[in-house]
RNA sequence: GGGGUCGUAGCUCAGCCCGGUUAGAGCGCCGGCCUGUCACGUCGGAGGGCGCGGGUUCAAGUCCCGUCGGCCCCGCCA
């Protein structure tokens, strides 16, 4: 016997034919006299009926079937009797009524229902074999392999060569924290697990593939987050001979071709914003922008304010930042005093709250106001009768932050984030380096390779933090889905960033030699970009985190509670490997 | 490294604030009955000593300290 095909594909045009399926026991009604099987594969359930009139010896095997049972059932396809006809199955207008029954093997009674909708995430993790069983997890598997094959068709049409990168490779300063692998016949020496296979696509590139994509693992050992796992999934691309906009065509059609497998348009280009834009209106350099409440500078309103705490802060050079909620005046004072306490523990000094009503602005700011500054805020704000405004006021970069996620809290209290709307956009323009406080030293903002624009070139020597990148990241609904930049490919320039991140020419050359030398040989202008695969499905499928679409994910210790990992290792094993432990695994 | 939150039956949770009979519920499980159910119904039954360790107390799921683990967040994530 052989399987006819799968309990989810049975229809109505296959009534009277004899079919085989094999698949679980989804769950068993037994009426003592007839029983009911829901058998279930990948495709969905059947119902299946042992009936004592069809078969005796049957209807009585079906006596021992348990839930999860894996069976093969010999049945025709028959048409349910009228009036009992499950509209909620796909299969409702059907049945099979079995004339064989197979007991392929019998299952434990299952830790918990297939159908609990309350599972704690321990639980499922522990037995992840059950919960993919389940067709939430069978839906996300499927879509994430329906994703990366629409992905691959597309950059295949597009003339993109898929080229494997090595696992094993060398740990890279800079970055995050590297997962190393010791070396046998190496001994003291290590691999470290790729972050990104940033330096083989650039090498790539160099050796004349022009067009370079892979759908790849990489590895930060990092602490983890629901949209971050230590090892996870990027759709990786570079391309030789191209500038920005290049690159962004070829993205937004990926981004595009994912969506339409969820019968979402998404518009032929997206829209380009500055860093300094989103820094100023979101407050974050991945703004969300679904929804509006604005942030907007009111600094210069309160120029000659008589309000200390605002006077002051624009005396030390700082600013005055807010935005709109719209219906915001329906919170209580008791709720607006909470967002203050908010904005504090976000690390504001504190939040002006203005409630719009009929009578005016009304605040306990507003006995320190001029009605000319209370004028200019109604202006500014564009106000209605039952908004609100929110004002804070300190250095810029905290001010930002604070009214940034300030914003995003107030907009989901006010619901005013639309469920079924997606916003991609690109965050262009960002600063090259950073000021490193502590290290006393340049840092890369995107990664070393990353080129500047020509325009700020002069800049790198006179003022290095004003230097733009050619950097740009993919964001939608508030998520940072991807980055990338055009790369370096002059020696001379790479050399002055170098300069700047303080990574002196032995560093350099002992830590991505190879990549220096191989610019030397004749290195075409290239840039590329790496995507976030599971971040992209999790907002395929409207997941909470990125564990829904990764089918055996870490937990937040970066343990896999199915097989245990990380654990122990015997002794010989790290003798052969010379590697000497300083503390046991309990002492940690 | 830090903040928050949760940990009681196989699962989901109540009980903890205000210590005091044999620790509860729903679902699941086991057994009986039931020929049209599909979250089948119905009757009956089994099952935990409250994550772990210590302390306070005549008495600890309940209070205190520590620790382990799940989740969210900050830092970190070029």
């Amino acid at each position: 016997m052989k399987r006819s095909c799968y309990c989810g594909e049975l229809h109505a045009g296959m009534i009277g034919e004899e079919v085989v399926l094999e698949g679980w026991v989804n769950r068993r009604r037994d009426h003592g006299g007839v029983t009911f099987v829901d058998l279930r594969d990948r495709e969905g359930l059947v119902q299946v009926v042992f009936s004592p009139e069809v078969s005796p010896q049957v209807h009585e095997r079906a006596r021992e079937i348990r839930s999860e049972f894996v069976l093969r059932i010999r049945g025709k396809v028959s048409r349910r009797p009228p009036g009992t006809e499950n509209p909620k199955l796909k299969t409702g207008e059907i049945e099979v009524v079995a004339t064989e029954v197979e007991v392929l093997n019998t299952a434990r009674t299952l830790p918990f229902r297939l159908d609990d909708k309350d599972l704690s995430e321990e639980v499922r993790l522990t037995y992840r074999y059950l919960d993919l069983r389940r067709p939430w997890m069978q839906h996300n598997m499927k879509l994430r392999h329906r994703a990366a094959m629409a992905i691959r068709q597309y950059m295949d049409s597009l003339g993109f060569i898929d080229v494997e990168t090595p696992f094993l490779t060398k740990s890279t300063p800079e970055g995050a924290r590297d997962y190393l692998v010791p070396s046998r016949v190496n001994p003291g020496k290590f691999y470290a697990l790729p972050q990104s296979p940033q330096l083989f696509k650039q090498i790539l590139m160099v050796a004349g593939f022009d067009r370079y994509y892979q759908i790849v693992k990489c590895f930060r050992d990092e602490d983890l987050r629901a949209d971050r796992q230590p090892e996870f999934t990027q759709i990786d691309l570079e391309m030789s001979f191209v500038e920005r906009e290049d690159v962004m065509e070829v993205v937004e059609g990926i981004v595009r071709t994912v969506f339409e497998l969820i019968d979402v348009e998404l518009p032929e280009k997206f829209p380009i914003m500055s860093y300094k834009e989103a820094m100023l209106k979101y407050g974050i350099d991945r703004p969300d922008t679904r929804f509006g409440l604005l942030i907007q500078d009111v600094s210069q309103l309160f120029e000659s304010t008589k309000f200390t705490a605002f006077k002051e802060t624009l005396e030390k050079g700082g600013i005055i930042r807010g935005f709109k909620a719209p219906s915001g005046a329906r919170f209580s004072r008791k709720e607006l005093d909470n967002w203050g306490k908010r904005a504090r523990e976000f690390g504001a000094r504190g939040l002006i709250s203005i409630k719009v009503t009929d009578q005016g602005l009304q605040s306990n700011l507003l006995k320190y106001l001029s009605s000319g500054e209370a004028e200019g805020l109604k202006e500014a704000f564009q106000v209605q009768e039952g908004d609100v405004i929110f004002l804070a006021a300190d250095k810029e970069e905290r001010v930002a932050d604070v009214l940034g996620r300030l914003r995003l809290e107030v907009a989901n209290a006010l619901d005013l984030i639309p469920e079924d709307t997606y916003s991609p956009l690109w965050v262009v323009d960002f600063p090259l380096l950073d000021w490193d406080e502590e290290e006393k030293r340049y840092v890369a903002v995107h990664h070393p390779f990353t080129s500047p624009m020509d325009e700020d070139l002069p800049l790198l020597d006179t003022d290095p933090l004003k230097v733009r990148a050619k950097a740009y990241d993919i964001v939608l609904n508030g998520q940072e889905i991807g980055g990338g930049s055009i790369r370096i490919h002059r020696r001379d320039i790479q050399k002055k960033i170098f300069d700047l991140l303080r990574i002196g020419e032995e560093e350099a050359r002992v830590k991505f030699g190879f990549l220096l030398e191989a610019l030397e040989y004749g290195a075409p202008p290239h840039g590329g970009i790496a995507l976030g695969f599971d971040r992209v499905m999790a907002i395929l499928t409207r997941a909470e985190s990125i564990r829904e679409v990764i089918a055996f994910p870490k937990t937040q210790k970066a343990q896999c509670l199915m097989t245990g990992a990380p654990s122990p290792v015997d002794e010989r094993q790290l003798k052969e490997l010379k590697i000497k432990l300083t503390a046991t695994p309990e002492e940690k």
